[in-house]
DNA sequence: GGCCGTCCATGACCTACATCAAAGGCCCTG
DNA sequence: CAGGGCCTTTGATGTAGGTCATGGACGGCC
């Protein structure tokens, strides 16, 4: 990790000009219907292009830490990124994953409430927080969207509360996965052989379970003849509907 | 339940016209730093006066339910209120608690995504969602605002999410007095014999606990010396720092 | 192509919390 | 102030999931 963190930093001063031939992409951006974005014009697309830089990161590679001060938002463009919290002792939170479309770095404090590292190897748009703040103030309907998409989340981490503190581990597994073939619908992908990119620590950390636990619980399923797990780190959901029944405990 | 159901579907139906000698009083509001409202100028405030009712509900009663059209926000003037989602086997799952100056009803799509029911005897502002919208397009500040106390609530439930996923019972009841007390502050209430007014079970299902667990709970940090039982559903936090440790899983 | 590190799976055992049961205490009401 | 309901506390017991330990699969790297 300490020799991530070299790289990082080296890259993280150099984001601004080695993203310079990727300036001003905002026009052929391919997941701009899902983003903040997607409520501009022309113009003002330009303008966001003019604040915008592109990054790009490794798995494992941090792109910020819980208590850093919030300089710049972040909005992935392709990949797969994790945030989480953690004690004091290592224990970790999972608090989200997010994927191509999805918005991360809001903060009302002067600083990140929580850690935010690569899944795999991810492509970012960066918006240096001020700018951005500038914009939004001039385009009220920036932050008119801004806000459907902070009250969706909201949503999201109750439905993720839900989940922690009253579903066992068979349904936590259940809900887990139809979540990612759900987002993954979303954006244009493959709903039913979904894409599962991240560990089994990952996935426990998420949902409040250890690694052995997911595990298991894979297996559980896999014998009960509700997945399969494909080569790849791809799970066939081969019966959706006795997913569904376990994920809402019936 | 049943029983309650009757009375507040009539209570419901003639709020408006009961609403009315508390209508407009926006100006007088004891708890509109706390609020939406904060920002808002004399004639702002008027406009605000002019779509806003109060409304009174007792311990027990529900303010709406998860699925129902979601027409109205409110504003807790006094009192607390509630929040929770039910899986279909009756587990329920507390997002949150809300005391006087905290906002709820906020939903992206057309229905509600929770549940809301009143803790102890609640005074509430309510605004008619259209309405409000249309005042917040008038008003960007004001959305400008709202979107600063939906982030807040985002930072809250990620740090929830940490609790139930990952802290144990001692740590999360810890936790949880300790934000009962910092909360009460924020309103300008005593925070050290903090008030308490939700029973074990409430507290359970906010903590994803059992009753039993969070009356255990109690009872040993009580022998333990960090707090002190006292009548009334008031606890007093006898060695703050050590709950605050207790709390960070130190 | 062999080595090493990481991830995943599985087994044996353990514990924190749930469940089941029962007995006070408190408040309301008649 | 007696009775009843609800909430809380406490005890005895059960279990889902955690912990610890091992081996196998996969993938990067010299």
């Amino acid at each position: 990790m300490a020799s991530f963190d070299v790289k990082r930093m080296s890259e993280l001063q150099e984001a601004q000009p080695r993203a310079a031939p990727l300036r001003a992409p905002c026009g052929a951006c391919t997941v701009r219907h899902l983003t903040l974005c997607a409520t501009l014009e022309e113009d003002e697309l330009a303008e966001m292009s003019a604040i915008v830089s592109s990054m790009e990161i490794g798995p494992g590679e941090p792109l910020f830490d819980e208590g850093e001060p919030a300089q710049h938002l972040f909005n992935v463009t392709t990949g797969a990124v994790k945030i989480y919290k953690l004690l004091a002792d290592g224990r970790r939170q999972m608090t989200g994953f997010l994927f191509a479309g999805d918005f991360l770095g809001l903060a009302n404090e002067e600083t990140y409430a929580y850690s935010a590292e690569a899944v795999t190897r991810t492509v970012l748009c960066r918006f240096p927080r001020r700018k951005l703040e500038r914009l939004l103030e001039k385009y009220p309907k920036m932050e008119h969207r801004l806000l459907g998409m902070a009250s969706h989340e909201l949503a999201v981490a109750q439905e993720q509360m839900l989940l922690l503190g009253r579903k066992t581990a068979r349904e936590k597994i259940a809900s887990f996965l139809l979540m990612l073939s759900r987002r993954s619908v979303q954006r244009g992908q493959n709903g039913n052989p979904v894409a599962v990119p991240m560990s089994r620590n990952d996935i426990g950390d998420f949902l409040g379970l250890t690694t052995e636990t997911v595990s298991r619980t894979f297996t559980q399923l896999k014998q009960g003849g509700s997945i399969n797990l494909l080569p790849g780190g791809k799970v066939e959901m081969a019966d959706r509907a006795r997913l569904e029944d376990i994920a809402e405990g019936l």
